[in-house]
DNA sequence: GACCAGGCACATC
DNA sequence: GATGTGCATGGT
């Protein structure tokens, strides 16, 4: 990626992206066969390991809850929280669907296309006052299902750029999201890379120290004076 | 057995 | 507005 923000304090994100990308490869997010199972993976991850998601999923589909929001809907919630349990949080992200898609079949017909045509700044509304629907979920579906330009930061953002430097911890979400939207070219494609060389990237380091030996990250200065 | 994992809503102060 | 708590499974 090009740097275009030569005169930005945090045009090192250029250079973070470029290490991790020539580091790790392509991450080739989200996984899922279809924009519904995204949306439907990114409730059932939170605070989740992805490999418990994974499981619910493949009930889901021998199920075949995942083949419209329709059918899902039609699921009693009890059966639905069967399915999902080894997801963990199963009677709450059981709701969380539903709220999803009632809320689909009441302003949509139930049609993810119509949803689609959505512009970004009022689909990202629309998700968020849906109860379940944060910023990290809404944020993920309108990226990884609806392909905007919209970053993700999660809780290994933070992580990973307080242990390097960049910004202190606690900033809000959406202070967060904003250094990188301002400071990286608006692309779906970046944005979906970055967020998921990220997790690649905190899953093996920054856990328990600024930087390991085999931090790909070692010797970039976030921080730019 | 403790800790962690691709959060969020709600109660309380 | 800030902080604490409940929700729960499965891997390490």
């Amino acid at each position: 990626m090009r740097n275009t923000s030569n005169r930005s304090p945090y045009r090192a994100l250029t250079k973070v992206y470029n290490k991790l990308y020539s580091f790790y490869g392509p991450q080739g997010w989200w996984p899922g066969d279809s924009r519904f199972e995204v949306i439907v993976g990114a409730i059932l991850t939170q605070n989740t390991a992805w490999s418990n998601v994974e499981k619910a999923v493949r009930n889901l589909k021998a199920k075949g809850a995942l083949a419209s929001p329709v059918k899902m809907n039609a699921l009693r919630r009890g059966e639905l929280a069967r399915l999902i349990r080894p997801s963990g949080y199963y009677n709450v992200k059981a709701a969380r669907l539903h709220n999803f898609t009632s809320f689909l079949a009441e302003r949509y017909s139930g049609r993810l296309g119509a949803l689609a045509k959505v512009p970004t700044r009022r689909l990202r509304d629309e998700l968020l006052a849906i109860n379940g629907i944060g910023p990290e979920t809404c944020d993920s579906i309108l990226l990884y299902a609806f392909g905007r330009p919209v970053f993700v930061v999660d809780a290994y953002t933070r992580r990973v750029f307080s242990r390097h430097g960049l910004f202190i911890h606690d900033l809000p979400y959406e202070s967060v999201q904003a250094l990188f939207t301002e400071n990286l070219p608006s692309d779906e494609k970046v944005f979906g890379e970055y967020h998921a060389l990220i997790v690649r990237l905190a899953k093996g380091c920054c856990k328990t120290k600024p930087q390991c030996e085999k931090c790909p990250l070692s010797g970039i200065k976030l921080l730019a004076k």
